[in-house]
RNA sequence: GUGGGCGUAGCUCAGGUGGCUAGAGCUCCGGAUUGUGGUUCCGGUUGUCGUGGGUUCGAGUCCCACCGUCCACCCCA
């Protein structure tokens, strides 16, 4: 067996890097539309850096980070998430104190989880944090902002979730209500519950098991227990997304799987994904900021992965832009390839958006035709002893019907040019 | 980390209960057609049968271990 790629790391082969071009472009063009400025970090911080700002106790601290001792024994890590960088960044070159910022990265994020549909140990992210307001009507201009980014790739079966965590204080009030609960009934719970009793007890609510339902939907509710102005903010949210138009489904049992969040948080969904229908995920972190050591500062933001969007777009088989080249150049007979590899330039030059494919490696007219058949190639350009001779090129048209004609070298340029309008960018 | 499905040619897959040099379609290459692709016809190339061990006269086939992959749990984008 020979070398494979690291499991859960995946290569995006040529045909597949379109669809990511065209996903890739549309978010960051809406991104733009908003203002949003792009900031790019490095792949591998100091380890430090997430275990403080994730939570000592999530999964993905515990088990799921690459971390290794680097050549001066520092404990690095790569990335398993952005926000965390971000705020970093944003500390470290003043980019936050008294200041508004709205910012979007992308790239790829780590963790070693066991690979499934829609999940993966590096996977790409697109993300988008606003620093220093603390308002809703930041957050809902970000969610907004992600309802466009659907409609613009054509998505139209993404459900959005909504739920308040209340301010630092009044959740880890409910969070101890909450384990009171489940103490209380201790021997109800599953397996998996009894450990996230110690865990992440808001994350019983989130139980896929049957038999617990009962048991949660008699919990005390997280929204009964916001404090006062936790709960205008939500309020003012939801009168908000009314006003655009925007629906929602409140759903008082998401909570987000990092310690960092309070007050708002949402989720888009879908149910084309199996079991990671999750496509676009956030919330508020007001409090994340001082902790990592700069001045208090609001916070929200949201991430998006790009696989199970890219996944959700094939499912759809959405239109992606064409690659296949409009020309392809065929060269045949003493001096041709000379000829032929200027005329190829001269038309690049002419024509910026030509894509123009020359033939190379030899052969004969046949093997040479069947390449540009190949290719995809609207129209064979060629260019033999004969054309060479009159100071011409034949133009076979390979898609449409059309008789095939010979030009002057200086006039390809205009027959071209059609070429260029017909296919889609 | 736990559980289940699956690993045979570049790709998609056949190969009852073990039995000769392991097959098909597509792809690729050449020819029919020495300056014309895509259709058609003819011919050709391609394999440590995931890896290692075991049972057997004999293993692609049975057993064990490992690896990979897919899906689910957990968790998350």
């Amino acid at each position: 067996m020979s070398i494979q790629s690291i499991r859960g790391m995946n290569d995006i082969l040529p045909t597949q890097t379109p669809v990511w071009q065209s996903v890739e472009n549309t978010l960051r063009s809406v991104l733009e539309s908003y203002g949003y400025q792009e900031i790019r970090m490095p792949l591998l911080e100091a380890t430090e850096l997430f275990s403080r700002s994730i939570g000592e106790v999530t999964d993905i601290v515990e088990k799921e980070m690459f971390t290794f001792i680097d050549r001066n024994g520092d404990s690095l890590t790569l990335r398993p998430e952005g926000t965390a960088s971000c705020v970093r960044a944003g500390i470290e070159h003043g980019l936050l104190y008294n200041q508004i910022q709205r910012l979007w990265y992308g790239g790829p994020m780590f963790r070693h989880e066991k690979p499934q549909q829609g999940r993966y140990r590096q996977f790409h992210q697109m993300g988008a944090e606003t620093y220093g307001l603390a308002g809703p009507d930041i957050d809902v201009e970000m969610i907004a902002m992600t309802a466009r980014l659907w409609r613009q790739l054509g998505l139209t079966d993404l459900q959005l979730q909504i739920n308040s965590l209340g301010s630092t204080a009044a959740r880890a009030a409910y969070r101890d209500q909450l384990v009171n609960y489940f103490s209380s009934h201790y021997n109800e719970l599953d397996e998996d519950s009894q450990r996230r009793l110690q865990t992440n007890p808001l994350r019983i609510l989130d139980s896929k098991n049957p038999n617990m339902q009962s048991l949660i939907d008699n919990a005390p509710l997280l929204l009964d227990h916001l404090d006062d102005e936790s709960q205008t903010h939500f309020a003012t949210l939801k009168t908000w997304l009314d006003e655009l138009g925007i629906p929602y489904q409140v759903n008082p049992r998401l909570v987000r799987g990092l310690d960092y969040y309070n007050r708002t948080v949402f989720e888009w969904v879908t149910q084309q994904l199996g079991a990671q229908g999750t496509v676009c995920a956030g919330g508020r972190y007001d409090s994340l900021v001082e902790q990592i050591g700069g001045r208090p500062t609001p916070a929200m933001g949201f991430a998006i992965g790009l696989e199970r969007l890219v996944l959700l777009l094939l499912h759809h088989q959405l239109q992606i832009p064409d690659k296949t080249p409009h020309a392809y150049l065929i060269m045949a007979g003493p001096g041709t390839l000379q000829q032929g590899l200027r005329l190829a330039e001269s038309l690049r030059d002419a024509l910026p958006h030509l894509r123009l494919l020359t033939h190379c490696g030899g052969g004969n007219f046949k093997s040479q035709f069947k390449r540009a058949d190949k290719s995809g190639a609207l129209v064979a350009l060629v260019l033999g002893e004969e054309e060479m001779a009159q100071h011409q090129v034949t133009l076979k048209y390979l898609r449409q019907e059309h008789p095939q004609l010979r030009v002057g070298l200086a006039e390809v340029v205009d027959y071209l040019k059609p070429l260029l309008q017909l296919s889609n960018e």
